[in-house]
DNA sequence: CAAGAAAGTAACCAGTTAGTGCGTTAAGTG
DNA sequence: CACTTAACGCACTAACTGGTTACTTTCTTG
């Protein structure tokens, strides 16, 4: 929020500061500001529940800044979406899934994908609000598809190496076995305000998600097995 | 919609048309006629997205009676809600999976499932979007708890009888089950636009859905096979 | 059949909300 | 130190939007 840091270098001429100098006209922080507080406010309300006055005031900028940052209300959840996805595949790679024995890898994609919604919810529902709205934003990143190319493969090679080593069935698309990992965490998140009413248990309690954990990586195991 | 019901009897004094009677005012047909519509409104829109104006005009009613019969937007939201709820639950009850054997029941609800979201994609969309307001219409109904709660006797009651017959694993949580039978569906269908670019493969084609489907049940059996 | 009740309508309103016009101030540059 | 460029802020608006007021029409019933 605040600047903490000094100002000491700021006088003499042609800049020479080193340090993290403080900056009262930052475009890069206002940009990185109006980012943040926009996700929160997306996520919290969708794209058409989200008042770009609130994302101002929140990101402590000027209202005007987001239109001349990002052109519109659109522009700026279209921004927001892609950052989101950029991250979450940047993550998954970071991962290094290749190097480990394809049962590990799987169960350890599973952890990975059930943490990285628990963690970050925003996620899940800027990508609701953009299924809603058709993925007319997702559509203009070809970023996003092609980083997603690489999870795919990724997939795809623990499975060649487990069906190789004997541990996996052959057979199983990637892509399926992709959308079953998210779906078994995914859904639980989206749905916990209603699922907690239809199953009449609390779905975010420390016992409840590690029980949900371990029930999905019983999923997807017993999914893939020879 | 129409009402092709009898209205004869009703003669007694006047009118006295046998058939299909014409009625310019007619309580019951306009409050279906508001109640269709806002579904569909509310599931292309979402609760903030959804005009009431707009409501209106596809009901062919006027925009005071939708404040006539449910108070304001959120109440007709909530009754869509509810009603979609009922609607899901009182088909899986007509399933009469009790009297299947175990495997066949499994399967059976997985198919049922996935063919209702297919059908009834405005389901979907409406959950997510109660969801989006943390359940908070939802919640008033002790009608949909309870409803539900008979789904999850049903099928721990197919898990039981799985057991005992040496078919299924033993230990396997009804709850997490339903879950999971949900979610394989209702991610598919919810993420279907990101889903398309993401996976580079279109989703809604007629062997897509086919071999997603037969994907559900291999996941739910291997799940519970002993 | 009068009369009240219920169904239906149109015009309107007050509060919002995305988006802008225009002026101000700080930072970089020769 | 002029001068240009980019960051920033205020105040405004045109269009919307949920909800309402006041009124008309049709049905039912004592």
């Amino acid at each position: 929020m605040s600047t903490p840091s000094e100002t000491e270098a700021a006088a003499g001429e042609p800049a020479a500061s080193p340090k993290t100098r403080i900056r009262i006209r930052d475009a890069e922080a206002t940009r990185t500001r109006i980012l943040e507080a926009a996700k929160r406010e997306f996520a919290r309300n969708g794209l058409g529940g989200a008042r770009v006055d609130v994302i101002a005031e929140k990101a402590k900028a000027n209202k005007r800044m987001i239109y001349h940052y990002f052109e519109s209300k659109e522009g700026l959840f279209q921004t927001v979406l892609e950052n989101a996805y950029l991250d979450i595949r940047a993550a998954e790679q970071r991962l290094n899934l290749d190097n480990l024995d394809p049962r590990t890898a799987l169960e350890r994609l599973v952890r990975f994908t059930w943490d990285y919604y628990l963690k970050n919810p925003e996620f899940i529902t800027l990508v609701n609000s953009e299924n809603l709205h058709r993925a007319k934003h997702l559509k203009k990143s070809e970023l996003v598809a092609a980083t997603s190319r690489k999870l795919v493969s990724m997939v795809g090679g623990i499975v060649e190496r487990g069906v190789a080593q004997g541990v996996f069935r052959p057979g199983v698309d990637p892509v399926q076995l992709n959308i079953t990992i998210a779906a078994i965490g995914f859904y639980y998140f989206t749905n916990r305000f209603t699922g907690t009413i239809i199953y009449e248990r609390d779905l975010m309690a420390k016992e409840a998600l590690e029980e949900r954990l371990s029930f999905n990586i019983e999923t997807i195991i017993r999914l893939v097995s020879a």
